[in-house]
DNA sequence: AAGGTTACCTGCCCGC
DNA sequence: TGCGGGCAGGTAACCT
């Protein structure tokens, strides 16, 4: 899916385009997502507040009290467009609009997944209840991360893309700001001095703030709520780049598989 | 109980 | 050109 930055970009796109319209009409492709869908019906006549994120969760607030919780999964993307236009492939939910537009939910692996729930209960979601910080706040900082790691065993790697220690950072950012904070991923969490955290903490912020200002990355079949892809991908030092001469010291960058997902790096540049 | 593995689903790319 | 295998940005339900 979409890692943090790309739902910023989808959000960011969305909210122009949504904000202040009803839903009048909803359906669906008979296809399940990862979870049976929620009854549209709930949001009917009611207009559109706001958009937000949390975590990867986009959440459309609506004036009745309802919020429209969605998640992307791998491959979802949102697109605005005229009701009259055509279903595109692999398109599985259509909310139309009272203005003769329609939000379409296009996911070509389905693992993407929608509920509503009441806004002032929001928090005490299954869903968004046991989610950590935000990694663009204050409260994620060394000491939040020092506090988080104490006593764990498992790989900063895997540590920082527990959604637990803190919210947002995905497969590909997990390796790239580990890349430029110089620890390996395979580093044993608790083993990580706070100096390094510090380095870390700085490191994944820097990389998720950089990657929103390009508009989100680019890969197979993300695309920003107005279709155009985003450019952070040009950005990668490490992600996708295995055999290829590191940026910064020439040697090439290692793949490795670690609990089951592709990790990169450079054995010289991180230790 | 933490840490690992697997499943969910489709499409693409690679090698034979 | 066709086919099988491996791989893909996420999450959580399972196992051990």
């Amino acid at each position: 899916m979409p890692e943090l930055p790309e739902v910023e970009t989808v959000v960011t796109g969305l909210k122009p385009q949504v904000v202040g319209k009803k839903i009048v009409g909803f359906k669906d492709s008979g296809k399940n997502l990862r979870y049976a869908l929620p009854d549209f019906a709930l949001l009917l006549q009611s207009p559109i507040l706001d958009v937000t994120r949390r975590a990867k969760y986009l959440l459309f607030h609506f004036e009745n009290g309802q919020t429209l919780i969605w998640h992307l999964g791998m491959t979802g993307q949102f697109h605005v467009l005229p009701t009259n236009q055509a279903e595109a492939k692999h398109e599985h939910v259509t909310l139309t609009f009272q203005d003769d537009t329609s939000l379409r939910y296009r996911d070509t692996r389905r693992f993407g997944y929608a509920g509503i729930c009441a806004t002032d209960g929001l928090s005490k979601h299954i869903w968004l209840s046991k989610l950590g910080v935000e990694p663009l706040t204050a409260d994620f900082n060394a000491k939040h991360l020092q506090l988080m790691l104490k006593n764990k065993k498992i790989s900063i790697k895997q540590a920082i893309m527990d959604n637990a220690v803190v919210v947002g950072v995905g497969n590909i950012y997990a390796s790239e700001s580990l890349f430029r904070a110089g620890i390996l991923p395979t580093t044993a969490s608790q083993t990580l001095s706070l100096q390094k955290l510090k380095k870390l903490n700085h490191n994944i912020k820097d990389v998720l703030i950089q990657a929103i200002k390009a508009g989100g990355s680019t890969i197979s079949d993300f695309v920003k709520a107005d279709g155009k892809p985003g450019y952070f991908s040009h950005s990668f030092q490490v992600y996708g780049r295995d055999g290829k001469a590191c940026l910064v010291c020439k040697k090439p960058i290692q793949r490795i598989v670690q609990n089951g997902r592709a990790s990169f790096f450079c054995t010289k540049c991180q230790s």
